[in-house]
DNA sequence: GCTTTGATAGACT
DNA sequence: GTCTATCAAAGCA
């Protein structure tokens, strides 16, 4: 059962757990995602419309964009949703079930359950740069393949890293699983709730 | 032009 | 738990 990509981001996330992507000789089963809701989510690199950073965000569904986080990071995204709605799913965190020799060598000294535990980790694993963004799955070797079964659970929580919207709840992982990364609130958010308290809270 | 800011990760106390 | 390297874009003047 293929996931249908042009379905709403918040129904296409939680459909990517357990999902394989293949790219550049190594296969991850995605255990942790994000949903980024295009121009009506201020968190999403959409939000302010086209850029060209953001070029690919605006192309059809199953689009990857792939950008520069903090000068040293890839971050990979699968462009969702209606076309043209800037939508995208954050791949966050993944387990390595093929091409682990590749994955090593990529991440020398990591261990296994680690390779792709965090979004900037696994780009690194995979191989990304900014020169697959743009790349469409199902072409050229990059692939998404349906997982084999729903998954038996997911849970949700705030996103990582995220300053504003954090009360949306729109991170997805399989609970415990030990490939997902462990929650970081933003700097900034974090100056943030020091003065105005709680922002997980209500 | 110049300043600010991250959808981070790893090192450190 | 806290700190920060690092750099491309965005935002502003």
């Amino acid at each position: 059962m293929a996931v249908d990509l042009t379905l709403d981001v918040l129904t296409v996330a939680p459909a990517l757990l357990g999902a394989h992507v293949r790219v550049h000789g190594v296969t991850l089963l995605l255990t942790e995602v994000e949903a980024y809701a295009g121009t009506d989510d201020p968190a999403a690199h959409a939000y302010r419309g086209w850029r060209p950073r953001t070029r690919h965000l605006f192309e059809p569904p199953g689009t990857l964009y792939c950008y520069r986080s903090y000068g040293i990071h890839i971050c990979a995204n699968v462009v969702c949703g209606p076309a043209g709605s800037g939508s995208a799913v954050l791949l966050r965190a993944g387990r390595v079930v093929d091409g682990l020799e590749f994955a090593r060598s990529r991440r020398p000294g990591v261990p296994d359950a680690r390779l792709a535990r965090g979004p900037g980790c696994l780009g690194q694993a995979l191989a990304l740069t900014l020169d697959d963004s743009g790349r469409r799955f199902g072409q050229g070797g990059l692939e998404l393949l349906p997982a084999a079964e729903p998954a038996v659970a997911t849970v949700s929580g705030p996103r990582v890293g995220v300053s504003v919207a954090a009360r949306r709840p729109w991170r997805f992982w399989l609970p415990g699983e030990p490939s997902v990364s462990a929650y970081r609130a933003s700097p900034r958010l974090r100056e943030i709730t020091s003065v105005l308290g709680d922002p997980h809270a209500g």
